[in-house]
DNA sequence: CATGCAACCTCACGTCGCGTGAGGTGCAAG
DNA sequence: CTTGCACCTCACGCGACGTGAGGTTGCATG
């Protein structure tokens, strides 16, 4: 019919707001490439063109900035595109994890009662993963399950965060970085470790055995200490060696 | 030890930063009982307690408003946890959906050149749905197909994006919404249903019976023309008589 | 020609969970 | 007295718009 269109009917006819095409007028994805009389918008045929590829992209889940790099920047579609199916395995992966956490305690949570209390809702969350008691058993002398508990009294209900959920965090966060290529002496390598070995400092109250008892147990039995599937948590032996690597650059560097 | 703490020594114990501690004062999901000198944070054992129950349901992937609201408000954990559970099911499956169409494309995407272009995106993602083509043909008769044409002419690049993209999408979202078990008078039902008849009038251009036939298509072979595989498309056939319904009520209303 | 009204325009704040300064205060050690 | 550290309070920034507020323009009608 035409060949220039107002704000409106392109809203119309794509079945966006009005908003956001001044918004995306604004950051630069799609400005039209005139104006008209009152400063009114006027979208061409190209402008059109380019609105359904900038639609056509952004359904598959891109960000208006890597889509303005895209058709701006000339960036290689099939670089952006690789990178986002990469970024939406992380993405679904770590919803995953999540909810099976989540449904762990949903299902064991038949007990829940009304009120939320710090050692009701770690009980629950400890049951998710009655194994790792056992390793421990099997790791830690008695002697060393009691420095372990005066270290539990003097830090109070941190101790069961840090045990049941920080460590094993931590844990698997490493072992990210390792899978994707860090270095021992990755900043976020070192920033994490710094953080396990700070805990297990803390945990054993001074003394060095408990907490190398503990990672003992760790480098062992990974799966069952971090209640982790074993299929997750099998390759996380190369994980201890790494993870002593690290702590031995962060305390050469101290 | 002592039995008040500053924020610096909560964000060390803790592994959060000070920032933090302040943003989760503001916003009142842990605000220290008293100030000592100059103003000064002082975190007492109870306030440690609450915190760690925070950091338990943080982890579970709650929001800060959710933790008030089941800290302060006394909201039962129960349903605060199924509901998550739902939403995470809700957000993997979407990103499910999105990974699939993305790897879709990346794998038939080996001809994809440096450039975008608008046709060849569009290419692309309609040969992820092959058998669409085929199921519109037995409906179409080659009438209503020129007519279709014709309308494609005048809407431009805008027809490959509206069939291909938006057109399944708004099946999809239709049929979610009457699951979670919408009414078809529902306001976000009506707003689909009224862009889907926009969009098939403005096909046809004017003439009823093409828009009517792709509706048939829809309706006989929802999985074909959606691209979804059969088991997911399969209980689309209650969703044609709840559109119908929906914009029965929708005329009615004009 | 005046009036009404729809469509357009430009700010500008709110969302969520903080990161990251900027700029000021208080207190102990050198 | 100065240095330095830990603390304090603003206040902007992110992403992709929604939601007004308040002013201007264009077209149709009286």
């Amino acid at each position: 019919m035409r060949d220039r269109w107002t704000v409106g009917e392109v809203a119309a006819t794509s079945g966006l707001t009005v908003r956001t095409l001044h918004h995306w007028d604004e950051i630069g994805i799609l400005s039209p490439q005139n104006r008209g009389a009152g400063g009114r918008r006027e979208y061409t045929e190209s402008d059109l063109g380019r609105l359904y590829v900038v639609l056509t992209l952004r359904q598959l889940g891109l960000s208006l900035e890597s889509i303005r790099a895209c058709l701006d920047a000339g960036l290689d579609p099939r670089r952006v595109l690789t990178d986002q199916l990469d970024h939406l395995d992380h993405a679904i992966a770590d919803l995953s994890r999540l909810r099976e956490r989540v449904a762990t305690i949903v299902e064991a949570g038949g007990e829940l009662t009304g009120k939320v209390d710090p050692a009701g809702m770690l009980t629950l969350m400890r049951g998710a993963r009655a194994g790792a008691g056992e390793v421990l058993d099997r790791h830690v002398s008695k002697d060393h399950r009691a420095q372990l508990a005066s270290g539990a009294a003097t830090v109070g209900p941190a101790l069961a965060y840090v045990l049941e959920i920080e460590w094993p965090e931590l844990y698997r966060r490493v072992e990210e970085l390792r899978v994707a290529g860090a270095r021992p002496d990755d900043p976020q390598v070192q920033k994490s470790v710094a953080r396990m070995d700070q805990l297990s400092t803390w945990l054993n109250a001074g003394g060095e055995e408990a907490g190398a008892a503990v990672r003992s147990a760790w480098r062992d039995d990974p799966a069952s200490m971090s209640g982790e599937p074993e299929q997750v948590a099998a390759p996380w032996r190369y994980l201890a060696q790494f993870v002593d690597e690290a702590r031995a650059l962060l305390r050469g560097e101290c």
